[in-house]
RNA sequence: GGCGAUGUAGCUCAGAUGGUUAGAGCAUACGGCUCAUAUCCGUAGUGUCCGGGGUUCAAUUCCCUGCAUCGCCA
């Protein structure tokens, strides 16, 4: 069996959000859970890097366009790896194999008569340099620039979807899984109830010179969708190559609902053009709010997803966007939800029951996995929970209910502390008599904790893998990897001996950071840190702790105006920000870039010369004679960038 | 304007070809335990199941209508 899963290439016309993040978890849990079934896996995801939103972009930065999609494409692939995501194939639509396959695709559906050159005539605004719908018009103007729009004839090569539509039509009611959950089924189909038009899919060089120009026509390029959507196939390394024999045919595409139309209307009727069957699935999810509110760049709520790991960490950051979200529907983020899940779930319900078990077999067995007697009714509880949840986790799993699975693992976690408080060990501890008891109490129990760590593995595979280490398995045995034996009763040896770990889940403490809140508030004369100092100016390891140190990469670098000694690096950690440093008497900005430095990254922010800086660059300064000399820091060998510094 | 979805406990949601006491988690209150990360277990709740009308012995569930919210389309 074999599973081939993409996430959608994301625009690098704007940094990775939590949007980006949710849907790559997904995709990355869903891998990692087929994995855990047995299969063979691909999963791939990447950036889209054409069009006139990335020229504009790349203008406003004063750099070429590849420089800066090069930069941005860098940023979505440096942030998977904190979030513990692990793709098989990251593709970028500026790779020469992937444009060559784009214009052999259009030739050969060019030759086919299903590509037709137009002419329309539309509302143009010169200042957008685009066409206007009539809907978008403000009194008949453009709603940017305050004018009215021209009309104006364009002329343009068009794709014959219409010639697709029926065919399209019979496909989605004869294979009701292709378009899931239904909702967004239902929603193609009554979208597909009137004719489709024709896709406009060239823009002329004169208006978009950044794009792949048409093998037909070289006073055109492809525009969007011709470009974009292939990138499913090219990163199998279609028409040729094994991964494209053995992926394609289970190919699943998960998306956001924004860009439901072109995966379920365009997509399809394009590989009908090709002559390429059509792809096995495409899952639909919503839209996460935050704080009840859209996000959005213009209101300020956009949510990095480095700052969540940070804050809340990797496994408590997937475990939270799985739980709360029912796929397909919208859901909000907030800080209380994410604390309340971490506290309520992780740390009390999940967390706790691994610490009392564990510190218990430490207690009364010397931290050894006890021999299972042969069981009562009264100890089957276990089994037989586990054996009823481990079909439930498997189908929601594969059918993206995951908030559906986790439910039923926490079922599992909640009959085991249940287990506990019914059985009490302890109790059985005191009377030698019942050592056989005992001993098979704890087993049940570490034997339902090592099956709850590996369903756990695709959720969260730091905190499966550190539950596995502290049962004393090496996580490398097939029982260890896969669900089938894993998932059995039993897999657990007596005799193993365990290994102490640290708590998985300490607890956030939403009073405490209340508190100190208040402390602020109601002595605002008294500073707050002061008491973090201790004599002689030594500070204490928490104060140095609320540091945040971390690696950054500098990609751009100018100078401030009126100004001698400041220079604004835009740096990557991995978001960018502007860090304005007084470096400027010493660095040229042509010489920083690429550099990696360390930076103080929760400074807060302060405005110099006119320029907010987030954050702080760390230097050495040194007299030479009599002569200041200042070196940036830097770590001894490359890492990641974002790579926390302690 | 057209099509569709949703409206259930303070919050987030589940639910039943129509039938007895309508459920879960969180939050709240009280009780129990002490192995554990002040954790865990138990108990207690409160609901005009959006309003109105209809079908029926019986409607929160089916039908009609109104209101509200949301989505898609024009």
């Amino acid at each position: 069996m074999t599973t081939y899963i993409t996430t959608p290439i994301y625009y690098v016309n704007a940094q990775p959000h939590l949007g980006h993040a949710y849907t790559t978890i997904v995709a990355d849990t869903y891998s990692r859970f087929k994995r855990l079934c047995g299969e063979d896996v691909r999963f791939q995801t990447g950036t889209d890097e054409h069009g006139d939103k990335i020229v504009e972009a790349a203008e406003r930065e004063n750099v070429a366009p590849k420089e800066y999609v090069d930069r941005i494409s860098t940023m979505f692939r440096d942030t998977w790896p904190l979030l513990d995501i692990v793709p098989d194939n990251f593709i970028r639509t500026t790779d020469p194999d992937h444009i060559a396959t784009v214009r052999n695709i259009l030739q050969r559906v060019y030759d086919n008569g299903d590509i037709y050159f137009d002419e329309y005539t539309g509302l143009y605004c010169r200042g957008c340099e685009r066409f206007l719908t009539e809907k978008e018009l403000v009194e008949g103007n453009c709603p940017d620039h305050q004018v009215p729009p021209k009309e104006i004839a364009e002329q343009n090569y068009f794709f014959r979807m219409s010639n697709y539509q029926q065919r399209l039509i019979d496909h989605i009611r004869g294979n009701p899984d292709f378009i899931t959950p239904e909702r967004y089924r239902n929603e193609v189909l009554s979208f597909l109830s009137e004719p489709l038009e024709d896709l406009c899919i060239s823009r002329p060089k004169s208006r978009l010179k950044w794009g792949i120009e048409l093998p037909f026509d070289d006073k055109f390029v492809t525009y969007v969708w011709f470009d974009a959507l292939i990138n499913y196939l090219t990163g199998l390394g279609y028409p040729e190559g094994s991964d494209y024999a053995a992926f394609w045919p289970v190919a699943e595409h998960l998306v956001a609902k924004d860009i439901l139309k072109p995966h379920a209307i365009y997509w399809p009727t394009m590989l009908m053009a090709m002559g390429v069957p059509l792809y096995r699935k495409l899952h639909v999810h919503g839209y996460w709010n935050v704080d009840d509110t859209k996000m959005s760049k213009s209101i300020g709520n956009v949510v990095r997803p480095g700052l969540l790991v940070e804050e809340y960490g990797i496994d408590t950051l997937r475990y939270f966007v799985l739980r709360e979200m029912s796929f397909g529907l919208a859901s909000s983020f907030s800080s209380e939800a994410i604390t309340g899940r971490r506290n309520a779930d992780l740390a009390n319900d999940l967390g706790n029951l691994y610490s009392r078990t564990m510190a218990m077999v430490y207690k009364y067995r010397g931290g050894e996995v006890p021999e299972p007697a042969e069981s009562g009714e009264e100890d089957d509880v276990l089994s037989a929970a586990v054996k009823a949840m481990v079909p439930i986790y498997r189908e929601a799993m594969a059918e993206f209910r995951f908030h559906q699975a986790l439910q039923a693992v926490w079922d599992l976690i909640g009959t085991a502390n249940k287990y506990i408080v019914v059985n009490e060990p302890w109790t059985l501890a005191k009377d030698e008599t019942k050592a056989v008891r005992l001993e098979s109490v704890l087993y049940n129990l570490l034997e339902c904790l090592r099956i709850v760590a590996l369903v756990l593995q695709p959720v969260m595979p730091a905190t499966a893998a550190k539950m596995m280490e502290g049962l004393g398995l090496d996580g490398k045995s097939d029982t260890d990897r896969f669900l089938d034996p894993g998932g059995n009763w039993g897999g657990l040896a007596a005799g193993t001996a365990l290994k102490p770990v640290e708590a998985l889940f300490p607890r956030l403490d939403r009073k405490k950071k209340k508190e100190s809140k208040k402390e602020k508030s109601t002595a605002p004369k008294e500073k707050v840190r002061e008491p973090a100092l201790i004599d002689e100016g030594l500070i204490s390891f928490d104060t140095f702790a609320q540091l945040d140190l971390r690696v950054a990469e500098i990609v751009a670098a100018e100078p401030v105006k009126k100004s001698e000694k400041l220079l604004a690096l835009t740096v990557r950690v991995p978001e960018e920000r502007v860090i304005v440093a007084g470096i400027a008497e010493y660095y040229r900005p042509s010489e920083l870039i690429g550099r990696q430095v360390i930076v103080v990254a929760n400074l807060k922010p302060a405005k110099l010369m006119g320029v907010t800086s987030q954050g702080m660059i760390l230097a050495a300064r040194e007299q030479v004679s009599g002569k200041d000399r200042l070196v940036l820091s830097t770590v001894s060998d490359t890492v990641a960038v974002g790579s926390t510094v302690s």
